[in-house]
DNA sequence: CTGCTACACATTGTCAACAATATGATTGAT
DNA sequence: ATCAATCATATTGTTGACAATGTGTAGCAG
């Protein structure tokens, strides 16, 4: 009911689609609650032709599913498959590095350790709580897969799966652990790529996100 | 113009989605070919309400460019995309045959050796010219990737990289050739499944998803 | 002939109304 | 009191109309 102002985007249907994935990425649309048209139709200040569009766009992205006749709905995502998401992010993040470590510069070394250095000093200020949560780790990640130069490679990781995942960790509420030991992992993976050893990245960091996955089967099992 | 029949689905927007898809990757809307909205309706019978939500799904799923006040039209894949898209597979699908290895039964086997002897009978019938195209080849790894147990990698790979990679071949016409070869290596690779061995299973499946891609960079190289 | 402007047309974007379907509550019978 | 049927209500599905934008053509000045 708040009528939030209207983005810079040319049409409403994409301006509300983008507010509404956003609102699904943060939390505020939690998974698997109801997406009310005529609410949202209102919330917008647009009618539900346009916002009937965004949804659908956002269904062909797979972040809601909609039911024929009973609407739409956030996607909600159990454990197995968070599980089956981390085994593909190993496979291609895994592939990523691979191919980042032959074209990776000095300079982009540079601003892979500038970031690590600025995620460090919020492990010292935050008591290491916060890290390998929210931005931290995914600007990392989000970085390497643009160094690998595969366009295709990073829509489908970080224009969809990240998505994903980060639906799955705002439903389960999980602040991701270890930071000091990601932290280690992380440095380790630059140190791959700045030698241009692609299979020692590729290996680094299929066990970086794989023991990330054994983290949260440990969750998953407690 | 030719009105066709409404399909099972429930709505419009859902049925029409699915006869554009496959008109887009059977190649009746070309890569690059403009989506016009009245033209459609009238062909659909329907109005461009549900058309437009149709065109906007398929705009999630990457299908179709939608460009502000100026209409969609279908993607258009450059060699290099394709190439890229290549990576990716082999990786996934090597992961699919690592999953796969662990949990294939003897009737699964079964059903690959019988997906092949069906095909060598074609490469017979046919000269081996059609090998390795269409079906053929696509009914394998599809079997594989479903054997895999992960659905979301199902989900990744048959519900978008193989339309992607579909379309690339329809724009470019290309008969994916060396059937005799690649019958060869579908049958190592089952070899592998059968005995359990996912490393095994993993590395040929790479190998050979490897090699279709070098044969694709000649053929663009010539 | 070239390039600009103005206009007419086609297409896209948005909306509000209507139809169809599901949802939930009330009523009545057992 | 429990269950079923019925009806009122809310939500979804679809449509046609209107507004806004883009496109191409005709005409005109230089």
């Amino acid at each position: 009911m708040d009528s939030q102002v209207q983005s810079k985007s040319s049409t409403l249907a994409d301006s509300v689609f983008e507010q509404i994935r956003a609102a699904i990425i943060n939390g505020e649309l939690p998974p698997g609650s109801k997406v009310n048209e005529p609410q949202l139709s209102k919330q917008y200040g647009i009618s539900r032709g346009p916002l009937r569009e965004a949804i659908r766009r956002l269904e062909g992205c797979k972040l809601v599913e909609v039911i024929p006749n009973a609407g739409a709905k956030v996607v909600s995502l159990n454990s197995e498959q968070a599980l089956e998401i981390y085994a593909i992010r190993e496979a291609l993040e895994g592939l990523a590095c691979r191919l980042a470590a032959v074209r990776t510069t000095a300079e982009d070394c540079a601003r892979l350790r500038a970031l690590l250095a600025n995620h460090e000093q919020q492990i010292q200020s935050e008591d290491g709580r916060r890290y390998y949560q929210k931005e931290g780790d995914l600007d990392f990640h989000y970085l390497i897969v643009q160094l690998s130069g595969n366009t295709q490679l990073f829509n489908l990781l970080c224009g969809e799966l990240y998505h994903l995942l980060r639906l799955y960790r705002v439903q389960t509420s999980s602040q991701p652990s270890r930071p000091r030991q990601a932290f280690k992992e992380h440095h380790q993976i630059v140190d791959a790529l700045e030698s241009n050893d692609g299979e020692l990245a590729e290996l680094l960091m299929k066990r970086h996100i794989s023991s990330a996955r054994e983290t949260l089967i440990n969750k998953i099992n407690q």
